[in-house]
RNA sequence: CGGAAUGUAGCGCAGUUUGGUAGCGCGCUCGCCUUGGGAGCGAGAGGUCCAGGGUUCGAAUCCCUGCAUUCCGACCA
């Protein structure tokens, strides 16, 4: 393609909505811009890229053997009756009517509808399993849109969908899914990690991975073991218990009876650690949530923080959120910051493993101002109700290998599988008929990508400080050819030679023909980041061009001919 | 949803405190010059100053309301 024709917008300045790298190169380098938050335009140089993204992911799905096809945004809010979600999912969802009224959704996620079509189109054991999957438009009225294509509205996702009759063949399908999904990201050129995760929203019994990509602005945290393979969302990480079960047993009855301290105007656990002098983890730290309209007090270590995942899935809760200050007050008899377990009535009580495992500590006294020392669990509260509540730390014992560390890492969520069961065969009720002509119900998995954040992903991961440095696989255009100076003929006579000899061998070549000076050249050459540059200059005479390697920036000069073996042989892979 | 900031030319910003009729840099157009790392000189085009209401002889500037964008938090795939 010519570049002086194409619309390729790149600005000098960042415009001041960017606030991290990927966000910042994609509008400089003219991929994309903004039609309102969280809601983007892909421009030519942008929409080649989503365009090889979806590729990639194509080929290695329909080699697996999923098969392709594709659902409508819009979906009859009947379904989502039918499944509960129209009231589960929340403002997310994104409800309008048609003109005779009826409700209708932009699809954030296909369950419903695969699920419906598949309940239609497939009776019998004899068709199963099937995996189909769709490359498309989703919608979520995210709260609070950012990052660019990270967290957007609108954004393009490649969602699968299988059906099974058994449990064992869900398995198999799950292990194919997680082979594809790396050898998807691997393709794309991502440095990245598969982690155990919380199945959330989208529900599910079996087995969940997250594809984590590797990078600071990751607005997930990840737990990584330093020794084994071990490797979760923060949000899933078990702690690791062996503390618990010894300490817990046997409750010190060497400390003497738990008497109050007056603490005036110490609420929280860093001002009782400067004003008592004690470390952290000796404090129990008491949350009340509100779970299903009920209140639930919950306690941590003082270094602690609660899981509320956790603690939603322990409850298999609806509903939970930390409680307000008045109905604290009102459960407890004390204001917020000195409520603690010891005597505490009119609520359920969940304490952490750990807290198990402290011998004495100090715990709010559910009185304004006091506090008491000396508390020894199981001896002046109840251990009834032992669970593992809490995020792990750094530095954490690994749960899995139980030998090695813990370590935090942030990550972006690309990809994620699961192994959903009969959340929606049941309501749905899609069934099939088995050997023995009896009706079963399907168990299904679902495994989606995030295309277009994958995108934002790759540009994390992949820049300097002139640009992005686009991986071959994905890159817009595979070479850039830049005649120097558009007003010199003997320039423009050799570009044009190599332009269309390269793209005759299927490369895909973009020249800058524009009249520019080669300082402008150079610039947004590096910052489009093409993996090679070609540059017909002064010695074009001579038949001499400039090869040059984004990625490392190595460069020499050699003949056409040369330059066209090293080209092809670098593109085309031979 | 809570907290904060911002909204003036395509982009980045000044002007707002102290009201007086719109500026700078980059980009864009034209001319000259220049052509290997965002050159130089000259001449131009381009603005509902976010919107609506109010105060005033007069509002980008003061007041009220709303909207948008961004950041932090909460929440959530």
């Amino acid at each position: 393609m010519r570049q002086n024709r194409m619309i390729l917008p790149t600005l000098r300045e960042v415009p001041k909505e960017a606030e991290v790298t990927s966000h910042k190169l994609m509008l400089r380098a003219g991929l994309v811009r903004q039609l309102v938050a969280g809601v983007y335009t892909y421009l030519p140089l942008g929409l080649r890229v989503l365009k090889k993204i979806e590729n990639i992911v194509r080929e290695e799905m329909n080699k697996s053997g999923a098969q392709e096809l594709q659902m409508s945004v819009l979906q009859p809010a009947e379904l989502w009756h039918e499944t509960g979600r129209w009231d589960d999912y929340g403002p997310e969802l994104v409800r309008l009517k048609d003109r005779h009224s009826r409700d209708f959704v932009l699809g954030p996620t296909h369950e419903e509808v695969i699920t419906s079509l598949i309940k239609q189109e497939i009776n019998s054991y004899k068709k199963l399993p099937i995996n189909v999957y769709q490359i498309q438009t989703k919608f979520r009225d995210e709260r609070r849109p950012r990052f660019g294509l990270m967290r957007g509205r609108e954004f393009l996702m490649k969602d699968a969908y299988s059906f099974h009759t058994s449990y064992e063949s869900l398995s198999e399908t799950y292990d194919e899914m997680y082979k594809t999904y790396n050898a998807i990201f691997n393709r794309v050129g991502l440095k990245f990690r598969p982690v155990q995760a919380n199945a959330g929203a989208i529900g599910g019994s079996g087995r969940n991975h997250e594809f984590m990509v590797l990078a600071d602005v990751g607005e997930d945290t990840i737990a990584i073991c330093d020794h084994c393979d071990y490797a979760a969302n923060l949000e899933q990480a078990e702690a690791h218990g062996a503390e618990v079960a010894a300490a817990g047993a046997a409750p010190s009855t060497e400390a003497p009876a738990f008497e109050k301290i007056h603490t005036p105007n110490t609420k929280t656990i860093d001002q009782l650690v400067s004003t008592l002098g004690l470390e952290a983890q000796t404090f129990f730290k008491t949350l009340l949530y509100v779970v299903d309209d009920k209140p639930v007090a919950v306690v941590v270590r003082g270094d602690h923080e609660v899981n509320e995942l956790k603690l939603k899935d322990l409850f298999d809760a609806k509903t939970l959120e930390l409680a307000d200050d008045a109905t604290i007050e009102r459960v407890t008899g004390a204001p917020t910051g000195f409520i603690g377990p010891v005597g505490l009535k009119n609520t359920a009580l969940v304490v952490d493993k750990a807290v198990a495992g402290v011998q004495v500590g100090v715990a709010g006294a559910n009185e304004r101002d006091y506090h008491l020392q000396n508390v020894v669990p199981g001896r002046d509260f109840a251990l009834e109700r032992v669970a593992d509540i809490r995020n792990v730390v750094e530095g954490d014992t690994c749960p899995s290998c139980k030998e090695g560390k813990i370590e935090f890492y942030r990550g972006i969520e690309c990809g994620h599988i699961f192994e959903l069961g009969t959340k929606y065969s049941v309501p749905i009720n899609a069934t099939f008929l088995d050997e023995n002509q009896k009706a079963q119900t399907m168990i299904m998995g679902c495994y989606g990508i995030g295309v277009s954040r994958i995108m934002s992903a790759v540009l994390e991961q992949s820049h300097d400080d002139n640009g992005i440095v686009w991986p071959l696989s994905i890159a817009p255009f595979q070479v850039h050819l830049i005649p120097v100076n558009v007003k010199d003929e003997t320039q423009v006579k050799v570009a044009e030679q190599l332009y269309t000899r390269l793209q005759q061998q299927g490369i895909e070549v973009l020249m800058d023909d524009r009249d520019e000076r080669a300082g402008v050249k150079f610039k947004d050459s590096d910052l489009i980041g093409l993996p090679v540059r070609v540059t017909v200059g002064k010695m074009a005479g001579d038949g001499i061009v400039e090869f040059k390697v984004r990625q490392t920036g190595e460069s020499k000069e050699l003949t056409l001919e040369q330059a066209f073996e090293e080209i092809t042989g670098l593109v085309l892979g031979q």
